[in-house]
DNA sequence: GAGCCTTTACT
DNA sequence: GTAAAGGCT
């Protein structure tokens, strides 16, 4: 675009742009669309009264944070950031500022789209056009509906879908030339934030924003792809992108990372990764037929099953005290950096629904509060595909054993060693089951009975049969 | 409608 | 090798 398009003119009409989960410049269509109406005013709104739609956890709530201080950054520091009701805030600011457009990014959470709905409709009544784009899936739930209008359910149905009957992502926009209109003194921006200890932990793992999230993309293409099919499954390799939290926050979009693996690598590890994207995709579909899925069983028989009430389980398990390495590991992993790797994270949420028959909306709610990349659907999804209450549910007899799980894909222990360092010194050959090594071998690695680490909670085999039983009988915990 | 296929475990 | 549920083709 050229220094001269209309949109930089100084009486040029004015567009809002309502940023949500889309905070990024680049492949962002309804920016775009903003910009090319005329001059942009970017707005962020959070409403305490809907913790629902933009900070719903702890460690999510850090990212976003920091999210919109690198996105103030790229507008120049003209970002407004509100508080309140959003279907008074928006037609007021477009009334000051003469606004007659307003967009925004559809969002896949129906509870969210249907709020959109009067959001729009009180914007309309005051003349003020509305545009909402598709700026987070790569398809829209409608497109892949199946005939009658519902979503397949179960993945490898979806994924052919997918292939067989969708239009290939389409390209990736480019960041639109942007006329930002200037923020004036008494609009709100930013407001500093107090940064607690373990926030300052997360830190030292990530850099947040959109410039980040595209140079954490080309790191991947360039050094991680080769190898992904396989790696991927090995925690302590680091094959994964790491990216999640960026798209979670919408600062970078699937569609860009759709298009950025193509022919990067050997076809097997470009399509183990882009059916990564599809199950994101897919969780997304399933929560637009299913509204209920974030809170409720998307299977009814599981609405009676029996599920365990015990804090202090609950407890030792949110805090890595379970004494199984891997899960420990894990839940570790989760609350040092706000992010866990994928294949632990299913050894982990197993552990917590089978060996313990505790119900999974605790876990889903701990990994809500902890993870930097939540998401409803992909959190809720996830989870209930580990409690099999979900449609495309493992079977009720798979319940992953974190000691085998520890010796496939941990097999020398460095993820273990890495986060439950009381037990670095142990041989690889203990370390995903100290209880089974032998006395000298645990005094060896300076390891005390029951002081520097755990004893298992719970007895692997007895509970595994416990569940078996649970769930065959569909009553659920005795 | 029977076979297929699951991000598996156990013997 | 066998176990075993359920959606999909």
């Amino acid at each position: 675009m050229s220094g001269s398009h209309p949109a930089a003119a100084p009486h040029a009409p004015v567009a809002i742009h309502w940023f949500r989960r889309d905070l990024r410049l680049a492949d962002n269509p309804a920016l775009t669309a903003a910009a090319r109406h005329g001059r942009v005013l970017p707005v962020v709104i959070d409403d305490p009264d809907r913790p629902d739609e933009h900070a719903p956890g702890a460690a999510y709530a850090w990212w976003r944070h920091h999210s919109l201080a690198a996105l103030d950054k790229a507008l120049g520091g003209h970002l407004r950031v509100l508080r309140g009701d959003v279907a008074r805030l928006l037609p007021a600011l477009a009334a000051r500022h003469g606004a007659t457009l307003v967009t925004w990014s559809r969002a896949a959470e129906p509870w969210i789209a249907k709020r959109d709905e009067a959001i729009a409709a009180a914007l309309q009544a005051e003349g003020i056009a509305v545009r909402t784009e598709n700026g987070s899936l790569l398809w829209e739930p409608w497109e892949l509906a199946g005939p009658g209008g519902g979503c397949c359910r179960v993945f490898s149905a979806f994924h052919r879908r997918c292939r067989a009957l969708a239009p290939p992502p389409r390209p990736p926009l480019p960041a639109p030339e942007l006329a930002v209109l200037p923020r004036a003194p008494d609009e709100p921006r930013l407001p500093d934030r107090a940064e607690a200890a373990w926030e300052r932990k997360l830190a030292r793992h990530w850099t947040i924003g959109e410039e980040a999230a595209q140079a954490r993309l080309r790191r991947f293409v360039a050094e991680k792809l080769r190898g992904y099919a396989k790696g991927r499954d090995y925690p302590s390799r680091a094959h994964g992108s790491r990216l999640s939290p960026h798209l979670a926050h919408g600062e970078i979009s699937p569609h860009v990372i759709w298009h950025a693996v193509a022919d990067a690598a050997p076809a097997a590890d470009v399509a183990a990764f882009r059916a990564e994207l599809v199950w994101r995709e897919f969780a997304h579909h399933l929560l637009f037929h299913f509204p209920r899925m974030a809170d409720e069983p998307l299977r009814p028989a599981f609405r009676t099953f029996a599920w365990r009430q015990d804090p202090d389980l609950l407890a030792a398990w949110q805090r890595g005290r379970t004494g199984i390495p891997l899960v420990d590991a894990g839940m570790r992993e989760l609350w040092e950096t706000g992010f866990m790797h994928n294949r632990v994270r299913m050894v982990a949420a197993s552990f917590l629904v089978k060996n313990l028959l505790i119900d999974w909306r605790a876990g889903e709610s701990w990994f809500r509060d902890c993870l930097v990349d939540f998401s409803f659907a992909a959190n809720a999804f996830n989870w209930q595909w580990v409690a099999d209450c979900g449609t495309d549910a493992a079977p009720y007899f798979r319940i992953f054993n974190p000691v085998t799980q520890a010796r496939k894909f941990d097999p020398d222990g460095a993820y273990i060693r890495r986060f439950v360092p009381e037990l670095a010194k142990l041989p690889a050959r203990w370390i995903g089951s100290p209880w089974m090594a032998p006395g000298t071998v645990r005094e060896a690695a300076g390891l005390r009975p029951a002081r520097d680490y755990p004893a298992p909670i719970v007895d692997l085999a007895e509970s595994r049969a416990r569940a078996l039983e649970a769930y065959r009988t569909g009553k659920g915990a005795p």
